[in-house]
RNA sequence: GUGGUUGUAGUUCAGUUGGUUAGAACGCCUGAUUGUGGUUCAGGAGGUCGCCGGUUCGAGUCCGGUCUUCCACCCCA
């Protein structure tokens, strides 16, 4: 909890510097919100909830022999499968009171029902900062600097941000005309540093891509060199597109604002939503999938009815990120949070000077734990063992009279009878 | 959704071809020390062997079902 902590406090004084402020929504949202946004395989994910009351009413023999018809009969709400969409529902709905364009970031779960497996849960946080009702490439540009300091901050040092733009996936697919398997071929060429690139093209044979195209789309995919050299190279392809076109232009404007990022025409990303920008951060050799993903959606307000918005934006996978500075012991080690001191009293007689002392030295910003219990010293002094408190405070009959209070540090076991304002000094760091 | 795997004390795990009273380590409790922890020593408590059913004279052990854990695939953060 406290690396944890540690974690989201730093991400999120991050994303206030970069000028994004909280906000929230609900965990459950409506069936007809969430379905149909994340593709076939993402709508089988989606926790859904059975609804209240008697559930089967309504249902109709004939729909007891097609699941679907009775899921949609009995199940009318689910939890959420990610915060952009929900993000897009909510931008809809308050349109009237938000000022466009409109920055956000949104730390809460998201749940997936899926099977859980290492770096994959069925609950886990997600980290959003989206920009919403700006074109602007500057948000990219942002997008892509707060990234970089994010990971900065974490010391992950070999983390990449791949960027891509699926207007040039577009162009592919109209220049080798397959507009109509384009989001099969994004889920494909997702997958080529998993896979390998063999397997790839068996599965580009499967969606009748023909061997010609295949091959020029093989050298797209492997082009190596800086990103002015593949996008001098993407250029020649997609003169002809449109589309394409656009992409490019829109690649080469970030490129003249940053450089921070690694241009790779085999990023795809498969939520269906994205338009036009996408990003993905990856570790250069660790095959843990993307540590973030994100990128510029432009229609995803539409469906509920708020035309011609377009947003982007990132997300962190922090359970991930959790793991890898887990594995290579990044966290700072004075994350401890133990109290400063312990007041132990050795009889209910002191509890009332106890307590006063606490408060006094709580004034003093001294974090003070007061035991609970009228235990044995023994168990007291346990207790601060137990629990990492360097100081205790101990209080019995020779300690109030005389108003000089034992003071035991717990490390090497020394102990001096000293008077509040002295302890005052003694336990302050 | 597909294939595999796991489940025994608070925790991590042993447990022989099915055979008396199911063990260890750590943790917990008590005492040696009635005002002194962390070290040491002596003692103690703690188990419906995931759940349901079956085979057997007898099941932690074998069989079936179910739930759970973890892993791989699909997909994804």
């Amino acid at each position: 909890m406290l690396k944890r902590d540690y974690l989201l406090n730093t991400i999120k004084n991050i994303f206030s510097l970069y000028g994004f402020n909280a906000i929230e929504t609900p965990s459950i949202e409506n069936m007809e919100v969430l379905n149909g946004k994340y593709g076939d395989e993402g709508d089988k994910l989606i926790f859904r909830i059975l609804n209240s009351g008697n559930f089967t009413e309504g249902i109709e023999k004939t729909d007891i022999k097609t699941i679907s018809n009775i899921r949609t009969k009995i199940s009318k709400k689910g939890l959420r499968y990610d915060l952009t969409v929900p993000f897009a529902r909510f931008v809809s709905m308050n349109r009237d009171k938000i000022t466009l364009p409109f920055k956000r970031y949104q730390i809460q779960k998201v749940w997936r029902a899926d099977r859980p497996q290492r770096g994959r849960y069925r609950e886990f946080y997600q980290c959003d900062v989206d920009y919403i009702g700006t074109k602007s490439i500057i948000c990219e540009n942002e997008i892509i600097n707060l990234v970089f300091s994010v990971f900065n901050k974490f010391q992950i040092e070999d983390s990449i941000i791949k960027v891509n733009n699926r207007k040039i996936l577009a162009g592919i697919s109209e220049v080798f005309n397959f507009q109509n398997k384009f989001d099969e071929f994004c889920i494909i060429i997702d997958k080529i540093d998993k896979i390998g690139l063999e397997k790839i093209n068996q599965e580009f044979v499967k969606i009748n891509l023909s061997k010609d195209s295949i091959n020029q789309i093989n050298k797209i995919l492997l082009l190596k060199g800086s990103n002015q050299e593949k996008l001098d190279y993407i250029k020649k392809v997609l003169v002809k597109s449109k589309i394409g076109k656009e992409g490019i232009l829109e690649i080469e404007k970030l490129m003249k604002l940053t450089s921070k990022f690694e241009f790779d025409l085999s990023l795809a990303r498969g939520l269906s939503y994205y338009t036009s920008s996408i990003f993905e951060v990856v570790l250069k050799d660790k095959n843990l999938g993307s540590i973030c993903g994100g990128g510029r959606y432009d229609d995803l307000t539409e469906i509920f009815g708020y035309k011609n918005i377009s947003g982007v934006g990132i997300s962190f996978g922090i359970e991930r990120i959790y793991e890898i500075m887990e594995e290579r012991n990044l966290f700072p080690n004075n994350l401890d949070q133990s109290n400063d001191v312990l007041i132990s009293y050795l009889s209910e007689n002191y509890i009332g000077k106890s307590l006063e002392i606490a408060n006094t030295l709580r004034e003093k910003n001294i974090k003070v734990d007061v035991y609970s219990e009228n235990n044995k010293l023994k168990k007291q002094l346990q207790y601060a063992n137990k629990n990492n408190i360097p100081f205790v405070i101990i209080i019995g009959e020779e300690e109030i009279k005389s108003k000089l209070y034992t003071l035991k540090n717990m490390k090497d076991g020394t102990q001096k009878n000293l008077s509040i304002d002295e302890i005052i000094s003694k336990v302050s760091r």
